[in-house]
Order: structure tokens, then sequence, then C-alpha cells
DNA sequence: TCGTAACCGAGACGGTACGTCGAGTCTTACG
DNA sequence: CGTAAGACTCGACGTACCGTCTCGGTTACGA
């Protein structure tokens, strides 16, 4: 994730369990310190594996952490509920879930914090973390065209709007409601949300 | 703002003029430097004022971030341009005017980061910043009501939750729209976030 | 003693208690902390008295420290002890028990480190407490001139040498005996070292 | 000196190089600034040295201190000058010319007056220092018992004292007249005190 | 008797140095 | 060449005292 195949013909390879170790590690002491108090030298005790190691693969405490938060992620799978109202629900709650979770909440907003004065770093987070969960919500569309909830689009160009504006609205609010409401995005709020979202994307029904 | 008066009546008086230039140098440092490279030190130097004094009045970067970023929402104010619709865009569109100076966005998200950890820490940011701001959704509500464009309310519980749920998704869509898309919200954004926010919230219109 | 007589005629005249209390906290804070952790701050709560008054009486720890020993040095008396040997044994051992305690071995050395680097420092160390005490080297010789134990002195110069030369091997040989070698300089090692000075200054003996 | 070969075998080796630059900027600094205005960032700057590094060798100042202080009186050498009482006229001029140079002054009596609240300097002093010189002593009195001038010592306990003896009388003598008396120990002021000093030891003569 | 000038306590102020910690780099010996 | 170990430079941390200042308030003289 972290290397570009260097290419290194020769030498002794490097260790391929060390990179698991490490990011197990990173997800560790951030459960146990949160971001601010995590350091490198701690995170590769942890895992058994020097600080020279370390920095071979990653830049810095950033990079570490978006890569160790992004596994989080990857879990996300769009339930087939039956419905477009209970898909959406449902992944909504797993990403709720997920955002629960110390290593996250701790590591994400963090790193996004960070982002706004490095470049490389949000395209590393849109990378890893936020353009490969919009799989979801252009599954979950083409699942409701499919079963005729939702018409088919026209404008593609629109329809991106849409798809960035969907994002937008769903992690925003998620993120708001579990960090700074620090209130628990639970099954009501999750159907309440949901509800105003679907009648808003579609007024007809 | 943190100083909870302690009325000690001997001894030479805080300065007034200290916290004024602290908190000024703290955003002016939020703007060059960022979150993470912004020191204590630092922003002692630039408001003239020794550490010391400083450590005196804050307990750290974080408290004294808050305090800084929070002066920043005072100034949000709920515009009558006639229209529900209309008044919505008008304070979403400033809200999203002062996330995106590089002083809110940099701490801001910095502070709600370390706030997963501290829970003072999020009471702080609730009290000085969001709480503060939730009235520009009541006064916005009855606005609406005295036009007729909404309902008046009859259960205060369920008007409550609707209240924070606006709010999380108001909040949270434009910061996730500023922050991680880094995408502006400009206008068109706006109306079309507004569009669906209200479409969801009064399904009958 | 640090006020050479201000001149001022009206005002509140200075407390004369506080010097008094301010001398005695700063030998107790010698006792408990020693030199390096005695600090004004904390010499002035124990004497119950402000920063200020501290400092409007003595420019710095130096020479507070200076005035708060010179006062142990005040009770060296000269005994009549019938002999010249036996008077100098008397008035070692007092400058040596004087020497034992705490408060002086803690603050003399200090005091005199610094001096090397000041020399008005220097010069109110003689003052207050070396020359002070010469007054004992001759009132002791006298006492054996008149006692037809020593001859009277002839060169005037010689004479002012010699004294300062018996101060010196005096004054030196308890000091490090006691600080340096941390041995008790206790009758034993006085009568020794009484024999040799003496026999070393009336070799006809 | 500071370190008792701690036998690591991996890692990173000290660099020896900034031991010998440490104990040099020390003493630079002991001249220029003296004791109490030295500090422990402005020697590590002098050496070119992080100040991590100088405390990852000594526990702080006076140990510092005692290091860079001992390493002068390491050239005392005890000349043949024919006899005893031009041997000892020898070291007594070479140790007072010591301890007119500043770094010596300034820094051996502040360390001495630490070490009275200090245990563990005090050895430290001791072993450095104090003990490490005695052997003038001893190589005196022996060459002077091979030509003669003094007798084969019989009892070895008061032999023992008599050394310690000497010691705190010569080294007292010169320490008392340099920095209390702040007179120069030249070459009139040390033949009178050896003339006193060998007629007291030796009163046959 | 009353002003006033110097005192007093308290404690905030601008500084300087402390000793520690973490970041990120470099230098060993070993695999 | 990768690796573990650990020393290295650098810079910020938060604390402690320094010596100064600014308050409100308190004496004692002298007009």
């Amino acid at each position: 994730m972290q290397s570009r195949t260097p290419a290194s013909r020769t030498g002794r390879p490097r260790s391929v369990a060390a990179d698991t170790a490490i990011l197990a590690a990173t997800r560790a002491a951030l459960v146990e310190l949160g971001w601010s108090k995590l350091t490198l030298g701690d995170v590769a005790t942890r895992a058994g594996v020097a600080k020279t190691t370390l920095y071979r693969r990653w830049a810095g405490k950033n990079e570490l952490v978006v890569d160790a938060v992004a596994e989080l992620f990857d879990e996300l799978r769009l339930p087939d509920r039956g419905s477009l109202a209970a898909d959406i629900e449902g992944v909504v709650l797993q990403f709720a879930a997920i955002l629960a979770r110390p290593e996250a909440k701790s590591g994400l907003m963090a790193v996004v914090a960070e982002s706004t004065r490095d470049e490389a770093l949000r395209e590393r987070i849109r990378t890893s973390i936020v353009d490969r969960q919009k799989r979801l919500v252009l599954e979950g569309r083409s699942r409701a065209q499919a079963r005729g909830e939702l018409p088919p689009e026209t404008d593609p160009a629109e329809s991106a709007r849409t798809v960035d504006l969907i994002f937008d609205m769903v992690a925003g609010a998620v993120v708001h409601r579990t960090l700074v409401s620090a209130e628990p995005a639970d099954e009501d709020w999750v159907r309440s949300f949901t509800r105003v979202l679907l009648l808003g994307l579609t007024p007809s029904s």
C-alpha cells in the first residue's frame, strides 16, 4: 500500500510480516493512547520492529495512520435488505459502527485535520478511504434502479454531483453526530436520517 | 471565556489586553503554520506575551485553539431573505465561508479529533462552539413558523431531536464537503444541499 | 547591615521585625534545602513577607545569604584557657563547630564560589565575615605576648603578613577538613593541627 | 570517566569526540560565565552537541563540572628540586597556579558547596580530584625518606592521619588564600607557608 | 487631622533555563 | 541490502524562579 514496487532485485527482501504487525500495532496504540500521544517509537516497539524499518516504509505518522485506518473501512458491505431505504440504513449503521471504534475516531479526524495543510495527504486519504467507499453509493443506486425504485440517470455529470452530495451528507452527518455531538448513531437516529435523506432525494415518493 | 471569575481581590490584575492579543496571535499562527506546527511558545511571542502568561490562562493547545476558533463563529447571523429556503442558504453559505478560512479548517478538526479522548475538551467545544450556534436553527424555525412555512411544533422532545438532526446534517455536510472532499461549498452546492434538506424535512411541499 | 541609612525622613518606616524574620528564614531554608534549592520566593513565604519587601532590602540571593551566614560567626569568642596552644585549640574548635552546621556549610562555600566573579560580593564577604574575625588572631597574639609566650613584634608589615598567613592556614585547614575531606574537625584533629601550626610559628620552643 | 563501561554490544556507539568537546566547552564556559551563569544548553551549543547527548552522559551540572575541573589537576607533577622544602614549594606553586585559573576557581568551590548536601557528589569529588592528588604527598615523603630528610614511618595509621592533615593544610591554605583572601599565592607566600609547615612537621630540624 | 510618602501583601508580568520527550537520521554489528 | 539497537541533532514541551510591576491597603511623620 505504501510501497510502489521499489523493484529492488538484490539484498535481503523486506519482511512481509512487518507491515501487518506495524499496522496492527498502530491501531492498538490509537486505541490506548489516541492520535496525539501515539509515537512512532512506541509503535515500533509494539510491532517488535526497529524504528528504521518503520521509516523505510512510511514517511511519517500521518501516512502510517491513514493506512492503518483505511483497513478498517474495507469491511463495509452493502447488504441486500430488499429496499433502498433498508439498504441505506444498513450501510449507514455499519459506517457508524466503525466510526464508534476508538481507533477510527481518534485517527480519522486527526489526519483529516492535518490534510488541510498537506495536499498529498489529502490525496492519500481520498484514494485510500473516501473514493474507495463511493462504490457503495453507486452499487446501492444501481440496485435500486434494478428494483425500479429509482429512474435510470440521464445526465452523467449531474449524476456524479449527486453521488458526491449524497456522500458528503451521509458521511458528514454520521461523523458530526458521532464526534461532535458525541451521541450514538443508533438505529433510531439512522432511521430518521435516512428518511429525511430519501425524501429529499426522491420528492415524488 | 477561560476564566470563571476567580474573584481574587488582591494582587496585580490580569491584563485584559493579553487575552485579545493571544487569541488573535493563535489565529494568525493557525493560518501560517496550521495546527500541528503551531507552538505555544510561538503564539506567546507573536502576542508579545510570556509563555507563562499563556499557561496561566489556558491549560494547553487544545483549550486555546477552541477559544480562538469559537470567536470566528460568533459572527454568524441569520439573514432575513424572505423564505425559509433562502434563509437556510444564507446561513449555510456564511458557515461555509468561515470554514473555508484556514484558521478554522486547521484548528477545528484538530480539536474535534482530540476531543474523542478528552471529555472535558468535548464539553468545552460543545459549549463554546456548537450549542452557541444552535440558536440559528431555532431562530430560523420560528421565523418560518411566523411566515406559515412550517407548522408549530407539537411534541417538544421530537422537536429537539429534529433540531439536533438538522444541525448534524448541516454542519456535517458542509464540513465534509470542505475538508474531506476539499471542494468549495459554493452557491450551487448550497442550493442543491438546501433543496434536499428542505424536501426531506417538509415532504408535503 | 544592608541599608546604609537611606536617609528617608518621611513615609512609613521599614519594619525592623522583617529583617530578623528574613534572615532567620534564610538560615532555615539553607538547612532544609541548601544553597542551590533555596529560592527567594520561598524565603519570603517563610518569613511571612512579600517578595517585594525582600528585594527592597537585599540585591539578591548572594547578598542575603552573606548576611544570614555572617551572623553565625559573630558568636565566636577567644576563651582564656591559660596558654596559647589551648587558646588556639579553643577558638578553632568553635570555628569548626560553626562550620559543621548545615546552614554555614551550604551557604558559605557557595557565596565564596560566587565571589570569584563578583568583586563587590567578595568585598562584602571580607567585610562581613572574614576581617571581622581576624580580631581573634590579634587578640590571641597580644594575650600570648602578655604571657611571655610570644615576643613583641618588631616589623609591623611582617606582622600583618603573619596574621594573614595564620588566618589562611587556620580557616583553610578547618574548611578543607570539614567540607572536602568531610571528616569532623574534632578535638584530636584540632590538637594535631594546632601542634603543627605552633611548632611552625615558634620554632625555638 | 562518567561511564563505567556499560558494555552495550549493539547500537550506535557513543561518540568519543563528544566527551572531549563537552568537557572543553564546559571549561570555556566556566571561564567566560562562571558557575552560576553556566547553562547546560550553552555548553551543548559550544560543544556542537545536542542537549540530550549531554544529559545522556552526565546527570547534571555538578557532575559535569567535577569532571571538567578534575582534568585540570591531572597535570600536577612532583618536581625533583633536590630538597624536601623545594619539592613542596614546587608542587604548591603548581597547585596555586591551577587554582588561579578562573575555570578552577569558579567551578571547584561551587561543587564543593553543592557536595555538602549530596553525598554522591562528594564521593565523586573525592575520587576524581582529591584522592587522586594525594599521591603527590606520598611520593614527596618517600623521596624525602630516600634522601634521609625524613625518618621512615613506623605507625601506618599515624602515618595516614599525617598525610590527611598535610593535605588539608596545604590545599586548605592555598584555597583560602586564593579564593577568600583573594591574594595571589605567589613565591613569597609559598615560601613562608612551606617554612611554617615543614617546621611544624619536623620540629627536630 | 489630615495628607502624603513610603511602606506592605499579593500576585501577574516578561524572561531564562530547566530536564524530558518525540521526530527523524545515522552508525554500528549482525543475518 | 534489510534489520535491531541505540546514539545522534533538533525543537518543543510544561515548570520553576528570577526580578519587576501594579494593584489595594496600611502606617507614621509633619504641615
